[in-house]
DNA sequence: ATGCATGAGGT
DNA sequence: CCTCATGCATA
C-alpha cells in the first residue's frame, strides 16, 4: 500500500539487471564530467560552517505551553519498509513549480502518521494535529478503504486559496499568521514559521500536514476577521537569538550529478552515499540530507491528478 | 518561495 | 538510517 512504487516507467526491471550498470556509469560519467570540468583538484569545498543554533529560548514566547503529547494517534498499520526494489524511478521534482502555478502530478499516497513533538529552542510545538476527523460517511463501499482522512483535496485546495486571499485582505503577512497562531491558545498548537504558512498556501505540504493545519488556520482566520471588524491589534514580536546557521549551497554541477544518481537510485545505501559524497567532494551528511529532501519533495502535495 | 537542516519517532 | 513536519537562511 502506500509507498507503492510507481508504475515504473522506463527501465525499472533492468535496473538491477545490468542496465543499471550502464545507467550508473552514465551518471557517474556525468559526475566525472563536472568534476573534471571544473577542477580536478577541486579548489574548495562548500562544506562546513553550518548550524549550531539552538539559541536559548529566552525572550518571549515562553508560553511554554505544556505539550500535551497526543502521540497516541495513529500509529498506523503498515508494515515493512522493504526497499522497494524495483525502484521508483521517478522523475524527480525538477524545477518549475513556481508560484501560484498549479501543480501537476504527484501521487497521493500517504497514510497517516502525524507527529507531534519537536520543540526547538523556542517553544513551538505542533502536534495536536487534529485528529478526530469526523468520519462523515459511513458507508464506504468496498474499495475505498484506504483510511485516509477524508478531506476532499478539492476543498483543501479551495480553502488554501481563500485563506490566502483573506489573509492578504487583512493585511497580514505569512509570518504574522504563524506568530499569531500561538495566541489562539489552542492546546498543542504553537506558532509556525512563514515557511510553513507559505507552503500551506501553495499546497506544498504533505496531504496529512495540510489536513492537520487546516483547522488551525481556519480558526485563526475567523478570529482575525472578527478582531479586524472591531479594530484591534495584537502583534507581538519575539525573538532574540544568537548563533546564525549557515546554509550549505550545493553548486549546480554537483546538483546535476546528484539528480542523475537520484533518478537511478533514490535511496542509496550508506556506502553509496559515501562514494557519491567523495566524488562530488561534499560531506556525506550533506549528500544524505539531500537525498532525504529529494524524496520528501517527491511526495509533496500538489494534487492534480488523482482526486 | 525554496534549499538545506534538525529532531522526534519508527523501524 | 528513514520519514515527516518544520524552520532558518536565502535567492
Amino acid at each position: 500500500m502506500r509507498r507503492v512504487c510507481l508504475p515504473a516507467p522506463q527501465l525499472q526491471g533492468n535496473i538491477f539487471g545490468g542496465f543499471d550498470e550502464s545507467l550508473l556509469a552514465r551518471a557517474e560519467a556525468l559526475a566525472a564530467v563536472d568534476i573534471v570540468s571544473h577542477g580536478k583538484n577541486h579548489p574548495f569545498k562548500p562544506d562546513i560552517t553550518y548550524h549550531t543554533m539552538s539559541s536559548v529560548p529566552c525572550t518571549s514566547t515562553s508560553s511554554t505551553v505544556p505539550i500535551s503529547h497526543p502521540s497516541s494517534l495513529t500509529t498506523h498499520p503498515h508494515h515493512s519498509v522493504h526497499q522497494c526494489l524495483e525502484g521508483d524511478l521517478l522523475d524527480h521534482i525538477s524545477p518549475t513549480l513556481t508560484v501560484s502555478g498549479m501543480g501537476t502530478a504527484d501521487h497521493t499516497v500517504m497514510s497517516s502518521q502525524l507527529h507531534p513533538h519537536h520543540l526547538g529552542a523556542m517553544g513551538h510545538l505542533h502536534q495536536a494535529m487534529g485528529m478526530g476527523h469526523p468520519h462523515s460517511v459511513s458507508a464506504h463501499n468496498g474499495m475505498s478503504c484506504i483510511n485516509d482522512v477524508e478531506s476532499d483535496p478539492r476543498e483543501l485546495e479551495a480553502f488554501a486559496e481563500r485563506f490566502k486571499q483573506r489573509r492578504i485582505k487583512l493585511g497580514v503577512t505569512q509570518a504574522d499568521v504563524g506568530a499569531a497562531l500561538a495566541n489562539l491558545k489552542i492546546p498543542g498548537v504553537g506558532s509556525l514559521s512563514q515557511s510553513t504558512i507559505c507552503r500551506f498556501e501553495s499546497l506544498t505540504l504533505s496531504h496529512n500536514n495540510m489536513i492537520a493545519l487546516k483547522p488551525v488556520l481556519q480558526a485563526w482566520l475567523e478570529e482575525a476577521e472578527a478582531a479586524y471588524r472591531e479594530k484591534n491589534s495584537k502583534p507581538e514580536l519575539f525573538n532574540g537569538s544568537e548563533r546564525k546557521r549557515k546554509r550549505t549551497s550545493i553548486a549546480a554541477p554537483e546538483k546535476r550529478s546528484l539528480e542523475a544518481y537520484f533518478s537511478i537510485q533514490p535511496r542509496p545505501s550508506s556506502e553509496k552515499i559515501a562514494a557519491i559524497a567523495e566524488k562530488l567532494d561534499l560531506k556525506k551528511n550533506v549528500v544524505r540530507v539531500w537525498f532525504c529532501n529529494q524524496r520528501q519533495k517527491q511526495k509533496r502535495m500538489k494534487y492534480s491528478a488523482v482526486h
